[in-house]
DNA sequence: AATAGATATTGACAAGTACCGATATAGACA
DNA sequence: TGTCTATATCGGTACTTGTCAATATCTATT
């Protein structure tokens, strides 16, 4: 994938992955989970559970803080902000569907002129 | 990348990238586009622009029309439908932050019995 | 200090992907 | 039909990433 720079791409990047996706699935449900848990739902093995989760720290989609021996994932709220402002800021159009583009050009950018 | 089945995490892997997001941003902002149009503001080739609408548009999140020699694009509002409710099925955890853990562990799973 | 368990890091490899140049395809139009 | 323009596909390359085995680090406990 393409080297991201913009801080929306890395939150993408970051859950655009079927094991982070599942664990930030199972944060929102459980709100805070140990990472020795992981291993065990996602069949995958611990350095690769650990990579994962580092991935989604330095996106800043989860925090983490040691309880003793283990340590505890939870989603940031701050991530989940930043979010639901980029669905929301994804529309399909300004009321313009492809399908209103009969006959002529109008406006619409294209070929500047011609 | 890892492979996707997850149609979730389709949606996710087209849009987590700079140039694609930068797409769905313009077309969010100007409803159609003419696929010449992406050439010269994403400055790539017109085979890689090619390569991204193709990756927008087996993901779900476009569609296109030809109208007699040019190609536009526009966002199918099912995707856009499909993003929102992921970014709102995602939270920070059911009231239950991580900083609740203190003195012993109570309910939350772990180490199942230890 | 020594041991044991949980997590992180390193190194390596296979697989995926973004990109380009060259080429093919498909409409529009003479 | 032939040409022109817009878009798609193909082949190849460089780079990124997901994964694991091995090892290191860190904490609690003996």
């Amino acid at each position: 994938m393409k080297r991201a720079t913009d801080p929306d791409v890395l939150l993408l990047q970051a859950s655009a992955d079927p094991t982070r996706l599942s664990i930030l699935r199972q944060l929102s449900a459980q709100g805070a989970i140990c990472a020795c848990d992981f291993s065990d739902c996602c069949g995958i093995g611990q350095p690769t559970v650990s990579h994962h989760l580092r991935v989604l720290r330095e996106a800043g989609w989860v925090t983490n803080e040691r309880r003793g021996t283990w340590i505890w994932y939870s989603i940031r709220p701050e991530a989940v902000a930043r979010f639901r402002e980029l669905a929301g800021s994804l529309a399909a159009g300004p009321a313009r569907p492809v399908a209103a583009l009969s006959g002529k050009i109008e406006t619409l950018p294209g070929r500047s002129a011609e």
